[in-house]
DNA sequence: TTTCAACACTCAAACGTTTGCGGAAAATAG
DNA sequence: CTATTTTCCGCAAACGTTTGAGTGTTGAAA
C-alpha cells in the first residue's frame, strides 16, 4: 500500500525544492533542461498525479458540476444525465449527482452542500414541492454568491437564470394536430393538475389545436390527475365514462393505463381508439402496441444544460452577464397506438 | 453578489484572529463565553459555511463516494444509485457518478480522476469491455492506494475487496422451479453468451433444477444472444422453431420479445405459454400481460454497497483488513405471464 | 578586475481550514 | 506584594498545489 504521491516527496527523493519540481512538471523555461528531464522522468515511473483537492482549493474551482433532480428511477432523467455527463466530461468536468426525492428539504440541503466548494455550478430540475411552495431562496442565494445555475425542465420565471425547456405547447399541439389528421373528433386528454407546470402548458397545447380546427372542447374529455397513486383507477373511470375516439395522456404511464382501460372496455388499439403519449421511454418503445410519443430528447436537453453551464463557468469576468434560455424541440415518434 | 464569507473575513471584520474564529465556531472552551457568543452571531447572521474543499484538503478525506456504472439509463442501476444515494447521505457523503459507457479507456480513465483526491472510496460495477480484456490492473492500483472498492453485480474473482451480488443460480433456480411446478416440461432458456457472469449464471442455475427435476436437457431449447441489436430476431426464430410451454429469459427485453414472438405464433400467453424474465424494471411492471419477474432489488444492493464501503473508511486502521461478499436474496414477483 | 545579464533554482505566500503550543493578562494563592 | 495558576487568545504549521519574487552562481562583456 504505497501511499500516494505528492510534489513533497519527489522534491525530498531528487533532493530539489518543491517549486523546482512543480515547474519542471509544467514545463517551464525556468528548470534547467537535465533536471526537468531527471524529474519528468521520475513521476512518470512513479505515477505521479496532482491532488485535484489541492488544485480545487488554489484555483478556485473544482471543474465538477452539481446536478440534482427529483428522481433518478424515471427513463427522462437518466437521459438528462447521460446528456450532461457526456459534454461535461469532454470538456474535464466530473458530475455530481443528488437526488431531492421531490422534497423541498432535500433540495435545499443538497444546495446548500454543493454550494460550499464541491461545485462550480449546478443543473437543475426542482422538486415538486418546491413548485408547490414556490419557495425559491435556496437556489437566488446560490446563483447571488455568483454560482451558475440551469434550470431544466421544471422552472420557473422568478428564477433568473439560464433554462432548458421543451416546447410543451407546440408539442403537445403536434400530437393532438396529428390525431385531428387521422380524424379524430373526440380527443381525450389525460393530464395533471395545473401545478405542475407541464401538465398546464400541454393541456394549454391541447385547447389550442381544438380552437385551431374549430372542435368545441368538451370539459368532459378532460381529466386532471391529483393523484398519481391512484392514476390507474382514475383513468380506468374516465376511460368507461366517455365516449372517444382517441386519447393524448401527459405521460407515458398515463398512456398505457389508459390502453389498458380501452383493452378492458373491449375496444382495440388503434382501430378504434388511437392513443398518444408524452416522454418517449423504455415503456412506449417497448409496450405492446408500442406507442406513439412525443419525444422530449432528455439527452439533448442535458447537453444543452451543460453547455450553458460550461459556458458561463469559462466566460470571462468582464463579459457581462445575459441569461439564456433554450428550447429543445420535441418530436413526434409515430409507433403503433395511433392509425397510420 | 457576494463572494463567500470565509474564516479570515470573520476575523478581520472582528478584529481576532483566525483561530479564535475557528474556535469558537468548534465550541472549543479555549475561547471566552463572550467572544465566542459573537462570533457565532455574526457567523449565523452572514451564513457562514465552512468551504469543503479546504477541509478536504487538511482532513485527507472527502466525505464524497463515487460510482462507476457501465450506463444509466438503465432501470437496474437507477436503483442501485438511488440505493447508494439514500444511505450515503444518511451518513454525510456524497455521491458522484461517472458513467464507463462500457468502455475500458473510460472506466480506467474515470478512475483515475477520481481516484486522485476526489472521492474516497468506489462503489463500481464493471464495464463489459473490462470483463472481456480481463484486464484490471486500473482497479487494483487503486485498491493498493489504499482506496476502499466495493464491486457490484458484475464482479470477478480476480479482485480483492468487498462485492454485493445477487444469487443469480438460486434466483434462475427459483424461476425455473416455478415453471415446473406449474407442469411446465418443455422450457425454452433465452440467454446472453457465457462471457458475461450473469448469463453464464442464470444458465446454470436453470440447468441444475433441470438436473435436480429429473428432466432432460434439449439444448435446442437454450438460445445464446449474441448480439444484442438482434436479439428480436434471434428470439423470433428460436420461438417460431421450437414447441415450448415455457419460458425462461435472463433479462426483462428478451422476456418481452420472447412474448412478442408467441403471440405472434398465435399462442397466448400466459395460457399457452408461461414466461419470467429477470430484472424487475419498469417494463415488467407496466407490460401487458405484465411479467413474472424475479427481482434483483437494486435499491438494496446499492444500499447494501454503499454500507460495505461507508464501514471500510470508517473503521479505524488497527482493525484487519477482510473483504466481505454479501449476496443480495432475489425474489420471484408474480404477475401475469405465468399461470396462476 | 569589475559589472551585469543569464541561468537555475529556492523562498514564501496563497487558497481555507484545524489545532498544538506558547504567551500575556488576569485571577488566585501564599 | 510576589508567585503561581487560570483564562483567553494568537502564532504557526499542516494539507498539496502554483507562481512571482528573490538569490546565488556562472560566464561574458567592458
Amino acid at each position: 500500500m504505497k501511499p500516494k504521491l505528492t510534489l513533497k516527496q519527489i522534491a525530498r527523493e531528487l533532493d530539489v525544492s518543491i517549486s523546482t519540481v512543480s515547474k519542471a512538471l509544467r514545463d517551464s523555461s525556468e528548470i534547467g533542461e537535465d533536471t526537468r528531464q531527471k524529474i519528468k522522468a521520475f513521476a512518470k515511473l512513479y505515477n505521479y498525479r496532482p491532488n485535484n483537492i489541492a488544485l480545487s482549493l488554489k484555483n478556485r474551482k473544482t471543474k465538477t458540476i452539481g446536478i440534482i433532480i427529483p428522481e433518478i428511477v424515471h427513463y427522462f432523467f437518466t437521459t438528462v444525465i447521460s446528456g450532461v455527463e457526456q459534454v461535461a466530461n469532454e470538456k474535464g468536468y466530473n458530475v455530481i449527482v443528488c437526488l431531492s426525492n421531490n422534497s423541498f428539504d432535500k433540495e435545499v440541503l443538497n444546495l446548500e452542500l454543493l454550494a460550499n466548494g464541491s461545485t462550480d455550478g449546478f443543473i437543475l430540475s426542482m422538486a415538486k414541492e418546491t413548485m408547490q411552495k414556490e419557495d425559491y431562496h435556496h437556489l437566488t442565494e446560490v446563483i447571488n454568491q455568483g454560482m451558475p445555475v440551469v434550470l431544466f425542465d421544471r422552472v420557473v420565471d422568478q428564477i433568473h437564470c439560464d433554462k432548458v425547456i421543451i416546447d410543451d405547447v407546440i408539442g403537445a399541439k403536434k400530437a393532438v394536430q396529428y390525431l385531428v389528421d387521422k380524424g379524430a373528433k373526440k380527443i381525450g386528454l389525460v393530464s395533471t393538475v395545473d401545478y405542475v407546470s407541464v401538465g398546464k402548458l400541454r393541456t394549454r397545447g391541447y385547447l389550442e389545436v381544438l380552437r385551431d380546427n374549430n372542435v368545441e372542447v368538451d370539459e368532459d374529455l378532460i381529466l386532471k390527475i391529483e393523484d398519481m397513486d391512484n392514476s390507474e383507477t382514475e383513468i380506468k373511470e374516465f376511460i368507461d365514462k366517455n365516449d372517444v375516439d382517441a386519447v393524448f395522456a401527459v405521460n407515458e404511464h398515463f398512456a398505457i393505463h389508459a390502453i389498458k382501460a380501452i383493452q378492458e372496455k373491449g375496444l382495440k388499439v388503434p382501430e378504434d381508439v388511437s392513443v398518444i403519449g408524452f416522454t418517449d421511454g423504455e415503456l412506449s418503445k417497448r409496450f405492446i402496441p408500442s406507442l406513439t410519443t412525443v419525444s422530449q430528447h432528455g439527452e439533448r436537453m442535458g447537453a444543452e444544460a451543460a453547455r450553458l453551464l460550461i459556458d458561463k463557468l469559462e466566460r470571462k469576468p468582464e463579459e457581462e452577464e445575459s441569461y439564456k434560455t433554450v428550447i429543445v424541440e420535441t418530436s413526434l415518434v409515430e409507433r403503433n397506438s395511433t392509425k397510420s
